[in-house]
DNA sequence: TTATTGTACTATTTGTTATAGTACACTTAG
DNA sequence: CTAAGTGTACTATAACAAATAGTACAATAA
């Protein structure tokens, strides 16, 4: 069974969440250069969704640096995904900004936000042990 | 010109930025207690859009209890929007744990996370002055 | 009276997402 | 060599949400 899993009641679309989800793999250590990803039809398979879905994650994945695909091959991991996943970081990083303007125009506290953001931390703690 | 505002490239719908828009306005006191809202049609011709759009947030911005419509008469803030508003700060408080738990699993520190906090903090007092 | 209000419709358009199906050239395992 | 599996490239369609277009009605306010 493959890392890759998917929400299909989220908002967001299918293929950008596998792409960020092998974005994720790799950032964290679960997936190195050269590394092998599931084959388009099987991965389609496991997840129970269309081919042409992982397709079009694996081609935005592709031209973000971050794999690299061999006609009759496969699909691998980058050598250099250091910069693509910088960037990806960084996106992150600004939509934490904005949520956090947000959240002080609705009057939050900075207490209230440090609170919430010390029990995810903890809470994420909790989950790789 | 009235303090709502929508931008066309985002992803969220425009019907739902106004529904935020509004109960933004009235968390940080901007809109009181039996305030008039922009018409449905003066709206829709200031922000350029459909009427019919902005009668899709009124209808979700009245049954979050948020505002009160009169027919012939308008649309205004209702007296009672507390509860509604904390929902709206805990569905934000939300966002900001899953957000937080990505960052880590991307190996952010917790100091750059803090870093981007602060940053993005400081940054909205500046616009408020 | 006249203009403006909220409201309620139906129909249509647009864009994105996802599915369905086919086909080709290539590699690998047997 | 054969057969299965690979990425890739198509076209077509379905499904859905979002937004637009247009009309109509009853009530209010100037």
């Amino acid at each position: 069974m493959s890392l890759i899993y998917v929400d299909g009641r989220s908002r967001t679309p299918i293929y950008e969440q596998i792409v960020n989800c092998v974005k994720n793999l790799v950032y964290t250590g679960d997936l190195k250069a050269d590394d092998a990803l599931p084959s388009v039809r099987s991965l389609a398979a496991e997840l129970a969704i269309n081919p042409n879905t992982i397709q079009k994650a694996y081609n935005l994945l592709e031209s973000d640096g971050i794999i690299y695909s061999l006609p009759a091959r496969g699909s691998f991991i980058s050598g250099n995904t250091s910069a693509a996943l910088e960037a990806r970081k960084k996106e992150l990083l600004a939509e934490l900004g904005s949520l956090m303007k947000e959240l002080k125009r609705l009057g939050c506290s900075s207490d209230e936000i440090r609170t919430e953001m010390d029990l995810s931390w903890r809470d994420c703690d909790d989950k790789n042990e």
